[in-house]
DNA sequence: ACGTTTTCGTGACTAAGTCACAGACGATCG
DNA sequence: CGATCGTCTGTGACTTAGTCACGAAAACGT
C-alpha cells in the first residue's frame, strides 16, 4: 500500500492545502508518511489508548464519539476524506487522556505521519502549520456546534436533520433507532417517537433497521425552524 | 505595563512549562510581547471579531462561553493565571469564524503575542510547540467534558458541583439564580426550584443575589453521586 | 419449524424547560 | 422617611425529553 512517488506522495493531491508544501516537505512526507488501511469497524483512539501518529483520511470516515458509564453516546463528528484526524495530535504530543474515541465506519485509507516527522513539518514549514491550525479550528467549531445542539436544541429538529445527511441518494439510510440516539446523545424511546410521528406526517417511511426519505422538503423545513 | 527584562520577560516565571524554553526564544517573548491590562467585563473576542493575539493569561479570569439566539447562555470553560487563550489561536490562524465569546470576569492582566512572534516560535521550539499543543489537549478536554456533562449529566448534581467550585473560602458566592443558569446553559426557574431544595435540605442558605453554603459535604455527595 | 437475538412499540412515570405572572428586595430620589 | 423602579425570586400549569419496565414483531441460525 506504500505509494511513495518520485516527487513526494500521490497521496498528496487529496489535500489541497498541502499542494503549496516545498519539495522539501513533500517529499519528507513521502519517506516517512505510511498508507495503512484499516477494516471498517475498527477503534482508532480510545481512553487510555493514545494515538501515536497524525492520520489523514484518504478514504472512508472515522466517527468520534463520547461514550458515557451509562451506555449513552453522542457522535462528536467525522473525518472524512481530505480531512485529518486532528484532536488526537494534541493529546499525542501533550501525553494527555483522551476521553473521546474514534472507530471506522467504514473500510478507511489513511495516511499515518508519524510523531517525529510531523513534530519536523511544524518546525520547517509555516504552510503545514497553517494546515494543522485550520484543521483544530473546524474541528473545535464542529464541538462548539455540538456543545450548543445538545444544550439549546430540540431533539425533532436535530433528528431531521440527521436524517437528512446521513440518507443517500435514494434517500435512504440503514440505521436503528438506537443507531441515531447515540448519534444525538439521545435515547432510542424518545428518537421512535420522533420517528412515529414523521411516519405519521407521511414525512418518512420505517422499517427495520432502514428509514427512507419521503418529504425531504419537510424535513428540511423543520430542521430549519426556529 | 512593557516588562522587558535583560533575560526576556519576568512574567515567564508563571508559565512553568515556558521556563525550558532557549535564552533566545525567551528574549524573542520578552521583546515581542505586550503585557496589557483589561477591565472586568470587556469582550475580548467574540463572532465576526476574532481574536489578533495569542493572550497568556497573567492574572485575573476570562470566561469562554457560549451564547444562543435565544439567549440561553453555556460556560464552556475559564481561563486563568498561568493559562492561555489557546482556542482563539486556531482560529486567528486559520482566520476561521469563532461561535463562542471570550469575557474578562475580573480585571485581567495577560501577555498578548503577535501572531509574526507565535509563528516564529511555532518554527523555531519545539519546546513551545509543546506548550501549545498541551495547552490545546487541555481546552479540548474541557470541551468534551462539557458536552458529556451537557448531553448525559443531571442538572442538579452540575448545579451542586458549580456552587462548590465557585464559592470562596468563606463558603460564599455571589451569583444570581440567572447567572448560575447561564453556567449550566439552563435557565433560571430550574435552577432555583433546585437551589430551594437544597435550601429546604438544610444544605444552602439563600439571600439576594448571595449563596451561602451550609452542608459542602452533601453538595459532594450529590456531584459525586452516579 | 424452533428458539434466540435484535429491533421496535407503548404506557406510566420523573426530570428539565417554557410561559406567564406575582411578589419581594434593595437602591435611589424627592 | 416613604414612594418608586428595576432587578431578582417564587410558583403554577404546561410541554418536551429521558427513564423504566414491559411485550410484540422481525430477522437469524441450526
Amino acid at each position: 500500500m506504500q505509494e511513495a512517488a518520485a516527487s513526494g506522495a500521490s497521496w498528496l493531491g487529496r489535500f489541497p492545502e498541502l499542494s503549496v508544501l516545498s519539495q522539501d516537505d513533500r517529499d519528507l512526507l513521502g519517506e516517512r508518511a505510511a498508507v495503512v488501511n484499516l477494516p471498517a469497524g475498527q477503534t482508532i483512539f480510545a481512553p487510555g489508548h493514545p494515538a501515536e501518529q497524525f492520520l489523514l483520511v484518504l478514504d472512508g470516515t472515522v466517527r468520534v464519539q463520547q461514550s458515557a458509564a451509562s451506555g449513552r453516546e453522542i457522535v462528536l463528528y467525522r473525518v472524512s476524506s481530505g480531512e485529518s484526524c486532528i484532536l488526537t495530535t494534541a493529546c499525542l504530543l501533550s501525553e494527555d487522556s483522551y476521553y473521546a474515541e474514534g472507530l471506522t465506519e467504514t473500510p478507511v485509507t489513511a495516511v499515518a505521519v508519524p510523531r517525529a516527522a510531523f513534530d519536523a513539518l511544524m518546525a520547517r514549514s509555516s504552510q503545514f502549520r497553517q494546515f494543522v491550525f485550520s484543521n483544530y479550528a473546524q474541528r473545535i467549531a464542529d464541538l462548539l456546534h455540538v456543545v450548543e445542539e445538545v444544550a439549546f436544541g430540540r431533539i425533532d429538529k436535530r433528528l431531521a436533520q440527521r436524517l437528512l445527511e446521513r440518507a443517500g441518494e435514494n434517500g435512504e439510510l440503514n440505521a436503528t433507532h438506537q443507531d441515531l440516539a447515540s448519534e444525538l446523545g439521545s435515547v432510542r424511546e424518545v428518537i421512535s417517537r420522533h420517528l412515529k410521528e414523521f411516519q405519521r406526517r407521511g414525512w418518512i417511511d420505517l422499517s427495520r433497521g432502514r428509514i427512507a426519505l419521503v418529504e425531504r422538503a419537510a424535513l428540511s423545513r423543520l430542521a430549519a425552524s426556529d
